[in-house]
DNA sequence: GCCATGGCTAGTA
DNA sequence: GCCATGGCTAGTA
């Protein structure tokens, strides 16, 4: 059975909306993690171990600035078009409009 | 650059 | 051991 910090992660990752991103450390917020590093660690993990298992939405995850994390052939395209696909406004070509589409 | 943090998972015994 | 961060700092231009 996975610890109560990570439920709180899938639970925050699975509301996440259509057409919304959050931050790493955003998620990690919402789910009630100390603020830091740390929690957004623990969300990178979840993201990159567990995503096909709990079918995570985890395009909707992005950095802080609204960069997309995932280099050249690590699913960037991937989650470009995805993004894309769901309306996400871009402000840079791999940088999303926080400010528009950001949750709140 | 560098460093902090923590639970999962694959792989071994 | 791994992991898709993030904040701070030293070092360069």
């Amino acid at each position: 059975m996975p610890a109560e910090s990570t439920m709180m992660i899938l639970e925050v990752l699975r509301c996440l909306p259509f057409g919304k991103v959050a931050s790493y450390g955003g998620i990690a917020e919402m789910a009630g993690l100390p603020e830091g590093a740390a929690g957004a660690r623990q969300v990178v993990r979840i993201l990159s171990s567990m995503s096909r298992k709990y079918d995570l939405p985890w395009w909707r995850v992005v950095k802080k600035d609204g960069r997309i994390a995932l280099g050249e052939g690590e699913g960037r395209d991937l989650q470009l078009s995805l993004l894309k696909a769901e309306g996400v406004e871009f402000a840079e070509p791999v940088r999303v409009d926080m400010k528009r589409s950001g949750l709140r």
